[in-house]
Order: C-alpha cells, then sequence, then structure tokens
DNA sequence: TCTTGACCTTACCATGATGGGAAGGTCTAT
DNA sequence: ATAGACCTTCCCATCATGGTAAGGTCAAGA
C-alpha cells in the first residue's frame, strides 16, 4: 500500500503521515526499490488510532503516550484513565474560558443598538470606557 | 514612556508590542535620539483596546477591523455588532466540538476501571476496537 | 568618573500541527 | 511513447507568542 492510499484508510493525510514519521511518533516503514514507503493493515491501524486521539483533542505529545500504552500489554488501564481525566479537566478549563468570553460578548452585544448611529458599547468596552463594564455595572 | 512601561500599563508584553508595530496593527511611534520607542496615554489607550479584544478571543486580524471601527467616528454600531455577533458564533462552534470531546471521553473514562489490569476500553476506542465504539453501543 | 544593573535596540530561532508548492522521479494505462 | 497520477525531498507559511544573543543607553551609587 502506497501512502496515498494509507492515507485515505487512515483519514490521516500523507502529508502528516511524513510529519508522524519524522517526529519519530511512527515508525519508519520499508520502502520499494524506488523508495516509495510501503504500509500494511497494521500500520493503518496506527493511523487510525492517531487520528482519533487527535480528534479527541489530545495532542501528538500525549497521542504518543497513549501509542506507548497501547502497545504495552502489560500497562495498567489506570494509567490511561488518568491521562485521558486530565484531558477532560484541561478541555472543560477550554470550555469555561470561551464560555466566559461568549458570556461578556453577549452581554455587549445585546446592550448595542446595532444600527446606523455610531454609539457602540462594545467598541466602549475595548476601549475601557467606564459606563459600559462588562460584568459590574448595569 | 519607554516600551516596558507602556507595557505594563497596557498589558500588552514589549515582545509584543514590537510585533504589533511590525504587523502594522499600530502605527510606529516616535523615537528618543537614542532610538528608543516614546509612548503617550494615546498609545497606552490603544494597546488597552487591543489587549481586551485579544481577551475576548478575537484574532488579531478582528482586533484590526474593530480598532479601525473604533477610530472611525461615523461607523454604524450595526457593523461592531455583526463582527461580534459573528464571533460568538465562532466560539460557539469551538464549544460544542469541545463538549463533544469531554462527552466521549468521560463516557470511555466512566467504562474503564482504571486498576492494574491491562484492559481498557479507552485504548480499545482508540484503536477502533469494535467492542466499545463511543456513542452507539451502550 | 567609573561601574553596575536595568533597560532598550535589532535579528534570528522555536513553538504545534498543518497546508502549499516546487523540482524531480516512478508507475500505469492508453 | 506519452500523459497523468502518483511518489520523493526540501523549503516556506501559518498564528501569536516567547526566548536568546549581541550590542547600545541610561540612571544611580561608590
Amino acid at each position: 500500500m502506497n501512502i496515498g492510499q494509507a492515507a485515505d484508510q487512515s483519514g490521516v493525510s500523507a502529508k502528516m503521515i511524513r510529519y508522524y514519521e519524522q517526529i519519530g511518533l511512527i515508525s519508519p516503514p520499508s520502502r520499494t526499490d524506488s523508495n516509495y514507503r510501503v504500509y500494511g493493515p497494521d500500520e493503518v491501524h496506527v493511523l487510525r488510532f492517531i487520528k482519533r486521539a487527535r480528534t479527541l483533542g489530545f495532542s501528538v505529545e500525549e497521542t504518543s503516550v497513549l501509542l506507548g500504552l497501547w502497545q504495552d500489554r502489560t500497562r495498567a488501564s489506570a494509567e490511561v484513565r488518568d491521562i485521558a481525566s486530565s484531558h477532560i479537566v484541561a478541555l472543560e478549563t477550554k470550555i469555561a474560558e470561551l464560555q466566559g468570553m461568549v458570556k461578556t460578548l453577549s452581554h455587549l452585544v445585546h446592550c448595542c443598538a446595532g444600527d446606523n448611529r455610531p454609539d457602540c458599547p462594545i467598541l466602549d468596552d475595548l476601549a475601557g470606557t467606564p459606563a459600559e463594564q462588562t460584568s459590574k455595572g448595569h
């Protein structure tokens, strides 16, 4: 199987497959006489694993650890669960942060007439004009 | 005022002030004879505006537009509100995406014994092992 | 006056994960 | 034989930020 087919079957672009190889996340595959990379079902399986982990928001670094644990027959599931749990915490922190932004912005948008007049509480807030300070006044 | 003081007063690092100048987000300040950048209250005000916009998750590009609108006395507030509104949509999309990840991961973590045994539904899911496919079975 | 330390300057490199493109080699089907 | 679809490596760009290095400047104190 060439890299293009491996890409199609795994959902990881050829570009990224080469990158993952370069950074050592996956091991270099064998090559044909003409230097083409050759992949088999096992390699594609690994690529799918990576794809799934990335889709779940794990960094490449975390994915690398998970991959190691996956290939370690003797690992404790607790180890994996800890990684997943901290990842959840990180995601939730990020979510809370974004929600804070949405909250502030929604408030500002709600206060903005949104017509042809130049008065705009959103800009006033960004500028730090005291009139409409995010979450206190009002 | 030197760049360090402007940085302290605006919350934007000196490094970033120079960067914003370089990419044209802010205009080059005047210089002392010894080539030091000189800032006044107006420049700091602009920097604070930028800081606030970035904190609210606007990209530098969007911030640039908002800055232009801020400085345009005749702009319609509707224009600003539209930018803010689309930004809210983008944030909410991102939030939903992260929440999807959390949901899937929470489910997996919940299914994982987390002990010394190697059996791990989290890894099974990543590997695409049919037993525990995220959101369908169970 | 000299020194020290805190500031400033520019220039370059790194991050993380991805995409784009160029220049050239290979394979397959017509 | 040729066209077109693949592959190879190498370099560059993104986005916003931080770091570092080599050198200039300034203010305060001995």
